[in-house]
DNA sequence: TTAAATACGACCTAAACAGTCGGAGTTTTA
DNA sequence: TAAAACTCCGACTGTTTAGGTCGTATTTAA
């Protein structure tokens, strides 16, 4: 289905948060679980996660934590869910040796392989410092026609 | 993990054997099947799919089989996904109706539907057609300079 | 020393994935 | 025209994986 991991959203969340509260110390599991509603140990592992790639450092004890190593401004939301979800591959054929299972000339190995390289350069342009929601309201129900064109930077191209 | 599903995989394997024998006639799942060491009757289920959403016609009877409705270069390797493994969304929050389940204030719903968004135009805009496989030959163990840098026109950029 | 926090592993449940089986529908051919 | 050959079709079942829980050990500040 081509979708994130609850776990890598979890751990986006928790980035985010992180970053708007860089003033005021370290902020622990506990606090980001009650936040956003998230379990606190299943946020907690993943809090392991990042901590041991050094995205994050921990503090044991009391009014310990977790808080970033590094200016959000430089943390891509790739880096974020590599370390939660490990490499992540459009599909099960790509590998490092690129070996197909079944056939041996799965004839579409190649192609996609540049989409994932294309979405791994879209989740690696994105930074945590980036995103923030912004207030436009979507309504499905009334369509409104200035909806789709308010991205004109948004360009993508694919040779 | 942000991976196509093997039946996608197979779809537009599938898919992309169809474009390369139009001129003989249907194919038949059998056919296929062999052609690429796929399951017979799990393939038959996707072009089941593929046919339901009209990407196909089937035939039944002595030389039937399955064969595209379209031209290749119009059909993109979203729709085939779209059609095997249902509506494509980057996180289980990213809903039409936009709920997040565990929490009101998803913070990165927004972003993500951003990303989600710039990721299905790099799959609009591969063709069935365009899916060939290079005869570049990439060797891991011995480093090639000009390697990454042979994609100048794989240009992406999100605001 | 105690309370508050992380660290880490084992375990369980539920859902999605991957594949299999028998049945229904067409076309051919005798 | 009727049976046989070939194909599509839809329900069914195992297996994997994601998601979450629990328990225990370790660290640190008050």
């Amino acid at each position: 289905m081509l979708k994130l991991t609850k776990k890598a959203d979890y751990g986006l969340m928790a980035m985010k948060h992180l970053a708007e509260h860089v003033d005021q110390g370290a902020c622990s599991a506990k606090d980001v679980a009650e936040a956003y509603g998230i379990p606190q140990e299943a946020l907690a592992k993943i809090l392991q996660r990042l901590a041991k790639v050094g995205l994050i450092r921990s503090q044991h004890g009391i009014n310990g934590g977790y808080s970033l190593t590094r200016d959000p401004k430089t943390i891509s939301a790739f880096e974020v869910i590599k370390a939660i979800d490990g490499p992540l591959f459009i599909t099960s054929c790509v590998t490092v040796r690129g070996e197909c299972g079944q056939s041996d000339r799965c004839t579409i190995r190649e192609p996609l392989r540049k989409v994932n390289e294309s979405i791994e350069q879209v989740l690696k342009n994105i930074k945590i410092s980036q995103m923030r929601e912004e207030p436009e309201v979507i309504d499905v129900d009334k369509p409104v026609e200035k909806q789709e064109v308010k991205k004109p930077p948004e360009l993508i191209t694919i040779s």
